[in-house]
RNA sequence: CGGGGUGUGGCGCAGCUUGGUAGCGCACUUGCAUGGGGUGCAAGGGGUCGUUGGUUCGAAUCCAAUCACCCCGACCA
C-alpha cells in the first residue's frame, strides 16, 4: 500500500489522556481512533495487524479441534435470567429494549445462547465431545474502561466452549486449548506465564489466566521464585509458617486491659509482641446484610475472593462501626469468643501457633493465651488469606515473587453449572439423561494486540514482531520529487508485490528525517531505503527494526535478499 | 460509585486569578529553497472557547447546573 493513500496519520504529540505506553503508540502512530470511552476505531493499519493475531488464533483453535460459528451479539435477557446472571454481571451487562419494549442485552459472553443452542443440537452422547468457538465483538459496560486497548467496552474476543460427556474428556478439552493458547503467544510473540485463577462470575471448577507480565498490568500475580507455581492474588496459595515462639504449654486464658488498643498495630506496639502472636476478627455482611466472622492471624490479610467462595460467593464488605454495635459487637474488640449466631470461618493459620492474643467481645479488653479450638469453634476451616511476596510457595517451600500481568486469556472447567440451568442434557448409553460437562475459553484479540505492543517498543516506536506486523516491511523512497528516483521506487515496489511481499511504500514528498521517524514509529520488521546516495552506488539499504541493523546490498539482488530475510 | 483532574481550530497547549469579543506550536493550503533523522523562509485558511442557564453594558474568563473524557481507588471473562 502506498502511504499517501494511508487513512490515518502519524502524530509527533499525544494526548495527556494517554499514559501506557501502548496507549501512547497506537494514537502516535495513528493506528486507533476513540469514539467514546472504552470505544475505539481501528485505522487500517491497526486492522491489518488484528487480523492477522484473529487469523494466527483462529488457525490455533481449529488445529485443536475448535469449530467456528457465529452468533449474535444482541439476545434476549430471559435467557440471561434463566443462568441468572443478569444479577451476577449486574451493570456490567448492556442492556436495552426492542420496540415492543422486550428485553435485550448486548452479550459480554456467549454461554447461554450456545448451551441453548447444544440443547437443540445434541441429543446423544455420540454427538459429542464437542469444541465450538467463534470470534465476535463482546460489550461490557466495565465500570472503569483504561489504558486504550487494555480495558474497553466492545472489543472482540475469540470465546470457545467445550461439551463433554466426562471429565477426562474436559481436561482433555481444557489442556488442548492451554496448549493452543501457549502457541498462539508464542505466534505473535507475547511472553505469558500461566496462572491459577478464581473462576469469579463465570463460575466453575477449575480456572487458568494467562498473564502478560508487564508493569502496568492491572492483575496481582504471585509466582514461585524456584519452581512452576504461580497464580494470581485472588487464588494464590501459601504455607502457613510456623510461630517462632510456639509453646509447648497451652496456657490459660486470661483477660487483660487493653483500653483503646483496637488495632493489630498497636497492640504489637503497646504489648511489644509480633503480630503473628494475635489473632483478628473481622466482620463482614454480605449482600443479604448476613454477618460473617473471619478469623485470621494477625500477621495476614484476609482474602475476600476466598472468603466469598466459602459463602456462596456473595459480595462481601467490611461491617462498619455502627453496624457492628447492632450485633454488639465494640469496635476494635471484635473476637470469635462467645460469638453467637454469626457464621464463623478461621484461617488455617491458627493451627499454627497457640497462646494468641484476641478480642474479647469487651470494650477495652482482649484475652491472652487463647487457643483454637479450644475457646472457640467455627463453622468452616479454610486459607482465607491473601498471599504476599515473600510468603513460601506451596508446591516447593520456596519464596514467592509478585508480579503484575495483563489478562490475555482466561480458560475455564465449567463442569454442568450452564448445563444444568439451561438444561442441556445428553443421553448415554443407559438411556439416562446426564448434563453436558462443558467448558470454556477466551482471548480477547484487541488486547493482544496492546499487549504485544507493550512488550514490543523502544523509544521510536513500536516494533511489531513479524507474525502480527501489518505489512513485511516499509519502502523509504527519499526524494520523490527526482523523477528517476520515484520511477525506480514505484518499480521497485511493484516487484516487491509481485513477490508476495505485504509492503508500505511512503511514496510522500517528505523530507528523509519524517519518512525516517515514521518508519521506526511504525515499528514494521524491515525498513528498504532508495535514495539517490545508495543508488550512485547500485546499492539499497535494509534495516532490521528490532536490531537496528543495516546493510547495504547491491540493487539486483536486493528483492532476493528482502525476500529471504522476510521469509527467515 | 468515592477521590483527583481536564474540556479553547484536526492534534498538543496558553489565555481565566484581575471580564472588554481569542493566541502559540504541530498539522493543513500555496510559493520558493532543501533532500539521510520530525529542513528553512514567506504568505494563507480554519475556532458555537463542552452544553445550558444566570450575573453584567459586555463572559473563554465570574456563578450554578449538566454532559463528556482521563487518572487513582472500588469493581472486573
Amino acid at each position: 500500500m502506498k502511504l499517501s493513500k494511508n487513512f490515518g496519520k502519524t502524530q509527533k504529540e499525544t494526548s495527556g489522556d494517554a499514559e501506557l505506553i501502548s496507549h501512547q503508540l497506537l494514537i502516535k502512530s495513528g493506528l486507533i481512533h476513540q469514539v467514546a470511552s472504552g470505544i475505539y476505531s481501528y485505522m487500517p493499519i491497526a486492522w491489518r495487524s488484528l487480523k492477522k493475531i484473529e487469523n494466527i488464533v483462529r488457525n490455533e483453535i481449529d488445529k485443536a479441534g475448535g469449530q467456528e460459528i457465529r452468533m449474535p451479539v444482541l439476545q434476549p435477557q430471559e435467557i440471561w435470567d434463566l443462568s441468572g446472571r443478569t444479577e451476577i454481571f449486574g451493570s456490567d451487562l448492556f442492556k436495552l429494549s426492542d420496540r415492543r419494549k422486550r428485553k435485550l442485552v448486548m452479550a459480554p459472553t456467549h454461554e447461554e445462547v450456545l448451551t441453548l443452542m447444544v440443547k437443540t443440537h445434541v441429543n446423544t452422547y455420540k454427538d459429542l465431545p464437542l469444541l465450538i468457538y467463534q470470534i465476535q465483538t463482546k460489550f461490557r459496560d466495565e465500570t472503569r474502561p483504561r489504558g486504550g486497548l487494555i480495558r474497553v467496552r466492545e472489543f472482540d474476543m475469540k470465546d470457545a466452549y467445550s461439551f463433554d460427556i466426562s471429565n477426562e474428556g474436559l481436561d482433555q478439552n481444557y489442556n488442548a486449548m492451554i496448549a493452543a493458547y501457549e502457541n498462539i503467544y508464542n505466534r505473535i510473540g507475547l511472553e505469558t506465564i500461566k496462572v491459577e485463577a478464581d473462576s469469579g462470575a463465570i463460575g466453575g471448577q477449575a480456572s487458568h489466566e494467562f498473564m502478560a507480565v508487564s508493569s502496568i498490568g492491572e492483575d496481582t500475580i504471585l509466582k514461585c521464585s524456584k519452581c512452576d507455581y504461580a497464580a494470581n492474588s485472588e487464588k494464590a496459595e501459601f504455607v502457613r509458617i510456623k510461630q517462632k515462639t510456639i509453646s509447648e504449654k497451652i496456657l490459660p486464658l486470661e483477660e487483660i486491659h487493653t483500653p483503646e488498643i483496637k488495632t493489630i498495630e498497636s497492640l504489637t506496639k503497646n504489648l511489644s509482641l509480633d503480630p503473628d502472636k494475635m489473632i483478628k476478627t473481622l466482620i463482614y455482611l454480605d449482600s443479604n446484610n448476613q454477618p460473617l466472622a473471619a478469623i485470621i492471624r494477625g500477621d495476614l490479610d484476609v482474602n475476600e475472593t476466598k472468603l466469598s467462595n466459602l459463602n456462596d460467593g456473595k459480595d462481601l464488605r467490611l461491617a462498619t462501626s455502627e453496624e457492628l454495635s447492632n450485633l454488639n459487637i465494640p469496635y476494635g474488640f471484635a473476637s470469635p469468643i462467645q460469638l453467637k449466631n454469626i457464621k464463623i470461618i478461621v484461617d488455617t493459620s491458627l493451627n499454627f501457633g497457640n497462646n494468641y492474643i484476641i478480642g474479647s467481645n469487651k470494650e477495652n479488653f482482649h484475652y491472652k493465651n487463647s487457643n483454637y479450638p479450644r475457646d472457640f469453634s467455627s463453622d468452616i476451616v479454610s486459607d482465607i488469606a491473601l498471599a504476599k511476596p515473600q510468603d513460601l510457595c506451596v508446591k516447593c517451600n520456596n519464596k514467592l515473587d509478585l508480579k503484575k500481568g495483563i489478562e490475555v486469556g482466561h480458560v475455564f472447567k465449567l463442569g454442568t453449572k450452564y448445563s444444568e440451568k439451561l438444561g442441556a442434557m445428553y443421553i448415554n448409553s443407559e438411556n439416562k439423561q446426564i448434563p453436558i460437562i462443558m467448558g470454556c475459553y477466551g482471548i480477547g484479540i484487541g488486547r493482544l494486540l496492546s499487549a504485544v505492543i507493550e512488550q514490543n517498543n523502544d523509544q521510536k516506536g513500536i516494533i511489531f514482531p513479524k507474525s502480527i506486523a501489518p505489512f513485511d516491511a516499509m519502502l523509504s523512497v527519499i526524494n520523490t520529487k527526482q523523477e528517476n528516483i520515484r520511477k525506480i521506487g514505484e518499480e521497485f515496489y511493484s516487484n516487491l508485490m509481485d513477490c508476495g511481499l505485504d509492503i508500505l511504500y511512503d511514496d510522500r514528498d517528505e523530507s528523509p528525517g519524517v519518512k525516517f521517524k515514521d518508519s521506526d514509529l511504525l515499528g514494521l520488521p524491515f525498513r528498504i531505503v532508495l535514495s539517490e546516495r545508495n543508488l550512485k552506488n547500485q546499492q539499497v539499504e535494509i534495516q532490521e527494526r528490532k536490531s537496528g541493523k543495516q546493510e547495504l546490498v547491491s540493487f539486483e539482488t536486493a528483492i532476493e535478499k528482502i525476500k529471504m530475510k522476510i521469509q527467515l
